[in-house]
RNA sequence: GGGUCGGUAGCUCAGCUGGCAGAGCGCGGGACUCUUAAUCCCGUGGUCGCGGGUUCGAAUCCCGCCCGACCCA
């Protein structure tokens, strides 16, 4: 850790924003109060005390409740009402206009829980019979019977009452109110937390759980220890924060702030972590190949470059570890998975960050038409698990993931969309590239024919492919990886898994035939020396382990980052990536 | 690479055809032992992204640059 420069020092005491909570500082350790102690005893997280005391209702339960609304507030897309019955107090997520504070409603609406609060959602006004609140509180939040607890985390909010305060403590699993009196505290310690305790410092508090009038779960406190003081001051508390720049720049203050941002990395955390456990359980190997190599292989893309100062050489940040596995599946491992950062120098975009993260297994004897079959199984277990269901909405529209997912040949929808066959596209070199001027393909008089096919097929199939559709057997001169179709010479055994026009995943039935292999590579140097770019590089050890035999082999990549934004139903790769490529700026 | 929009207090934002830099939250002080966007009283907070130009006068108009978002290629 870098020591704080002097100007930094100084800048500090030149914003008074933060003055009040450097003498806060200053002064607990004055009085012998390390402000950042080395420990303090928690028993469980946040998340473990609400879920002994919370029981969550199922998720069809519809129910209709009468109260007073003791508060109205705007949120996204409609009010939060806090409805109470004698004080007992539920919130009430409405699009209902014109609702006054003092008034009272009845409302129906579906039982959920919201910040872990339990909630009426979708609800609108109705009449009729109505459940009690209290009667309903006290059937899904248990009564948690003085149970004493030690928590750590975030002060978020704090509500002085005079000789009592309220607050709220954070972690990632959740909040829950804390409870100070002074009378509980002593003089002493009430003091110190009235006088020193600011929004965003680290908390270590001990005491009883109970449940207040209004029904919220709350920990009485008995004793509290400041673990790390806070200097700067916080997000504000409604809004959060929405600057992007901000989110990207400084994660941790969006991690903080914005619950939604908290949900979309717990749901990437557990995509990888189902992705492994499947992949486990189905006999493959968890491997780890080189991201450091001497040729960046395995994908069209074009590569970093770094230099290793010892051996005096250049290496390139891998595109892919494709070749690397294969090579396993020659050493006799009959399965193996990686799952990794991959590094392609190219542009960023909505959808392309040059770090990103893929999962590539590869299993003996298996072949594409296998790899379809397991990756249906292979989604479907994700969906089960992570989301709890198989339909989900995507930018407004419903994807469904119900096997067996849609299949069409590469060409058959090419022919659908253009009339065109697949002798049109592999002969017909000018009037493909006509084809491609009157679609605005970029480039479509300098790219290699070989490209021009790619981006035909890009521009007016991939996009419009939203329902999950494998797309199957791909030209051969796209795929120098690939092994020859069965019953075609012009096509590849290979497949693209497209959803709500992105892919997904990417498979082949591998090319084994080391002679065969050569000749693809060279291929792709001509495609190289005819100007494009990203076409492969020859990469002769690989060649050399072909030869000694690799078995028949189905091999996939499944595009990590994509998967998790279409099940987060964002647009942005920036919103699943935690540190997303930016432009440097100064210190923020 | 081209176009559009944006950058104003710690945060979220307003600031009209150029005329004293604003609000809410936060922060500081005070009251309050069941509050929860607590409430009530008083106070506080600025390199208007950066640099130049026009003007008596620029957050505002013009030019260049930086950073970001979106669209196009």
């Amino acid at each position: 850790m870098a020591l704080h420069s002097r100007r930094e020092i100084i800048s500090y005491n030149s914003f008074p924003m933060e003055e009040a909570r450097l003498r806060k500082l200053r002064e607990l350790r004055e009085r012998g109060v390390e402000p950042y102690p080395h420990r303090f005893e928690v028993t469980s997280t946040i998340g473990e005390v609400r879920s002994r005391f919370e029981k969550d209702p199922p998720g069809d339960a519809r129910v209709r409740v009468r109260g007073t609304a003791k508060r109205v507030s705007r949120t996204e897309g409609g009010y939060v009402v806090r409805l109470a019955e004698e004080d007992v107090e539920i919130l009430v997520y409405t699009e209902e206009e014109n609702l006054k504070q003092g008034e009272t409603y009845t409302f129906e609406g579906r039982l959920a829980r919201v910040e872990g609060k339990l909630s009426l959602v979708e609800a609108g006004l109705s009449e009729g019979q109505t459940v009690s609140i209290r009667k309903l509180k006290g059937e899904y939040d248990l009564d948690p019977k003085g149970e004493e607890v030690s928590l750590g985390g975030r002060v978020v909010s704090i509500r002085e009452m005079g000789k009592a305060v309220f607050a709220h403590i954070q972690d990632l699993t959740g909040r829950i109110q804390i409870y100070l009196r002074k009378d509980v505290l002593g003089e002493e310690a009430f003091r110190l937390f009235r006088d020193f305790v600011d929004l965003g410092d680290i908390l270590g508090v001990r005491g009883k759980v109970f449940r207040t009038r209004t029904g919220e779960l709350t920990v009485e406190v008995e004793e509290f220890k400041i673990l790390a003081k806070c200097l700067n001051p916080m997000p504000e508390k409604w809004h959060g924060i929405k600057d992007t720049e901000v989110r990207y720049r400084q994660r941790y203050l969006d991690l903080i702030a914005n619950p939604e941002s908290r949900r979309v990395f717990i749901l990437r955390s557990r995509v990888i972590s189902e992705l492994r456990r499947f992949l486990e359980e189905n006999g493959f190997v968890e491997v780890e190949t080189p991201i450091l190599q001497t040729v960046a292989s395995g994908a069209n893309a074009r590569p970093f470059t770094t230099y290793h100062n010892y051996l005096e050489m250049n290496l390139y940040l891998r595109i892919a570890p494709e070749l690397y596995l294969k090579r396993l599946i020659v050493g006799g491992f009959p399965r193996v998975f990686e799952i990794g950062k991959n590094f392609r120098n190219e542009g960023v975009d909505r959808t392309h960050n040059p770090e990103f993260t893929m999962v590539e297994f590869y299993a003996a004897y298996w072949d594409y038409k296998d790899l379809m079959e397991f990756t249906e199984k292979l989604i479907l277990r994700i969906l089960e698990r992570v989301v709890g269901g198989l339909r989900i909405e995507y930018m407004g529209r419903e994807i469904d993931f119900t096997p067996p997912f849609r299949r069409v040949r590469y060409f058959d929808l090419l022919e659908e969309k253009t009339g065109k066959g697949k002798e049109f596209f592999l002969k017909d070199e000018k009037g493909l590239r006509d084809l491609a001027r009157d679609l605005g393909v970029e480039g479509w008089d300098r790219i290699t024919h070989a490209k021009l096919i790619d981006k035909v097929f890009e521009k007016i199939a991939e996009e419009e492919l939203f329902q999950p559709t494998f797309v199957m057997d791909f030209p051969k001169v796209l795929s120098p990886l690939a092994k020859t179709h069965r019953e075609d010479p012009d096509l590849v055994e290979r497949f693209e898994l497209v959803v709500a026009g992105y892919e997904v995943a990417n498979a082949y039935t591998e090319l084994n035939d080391p002679i065969d292999q050569r000749e693809r590579f060279l291929q792709q140097i001509r495609e190289k020396e005819k100007g494009d770019e990203e076409a492969m590089d020859m990469d002769e050890d690989f060649i050399k382990a072909l030869e000694y035999g690799m078995p028949p082999t189905g091999g996939e990549g499944i595009g990590v980052d994509r998967l998790v934004m279409i099940l987060a139903g964002t647009d942005t790769i920036r919103d699943v990536i935690l540190f997303p490529h930016l432009r440097p700026k100064g210190q923020p």
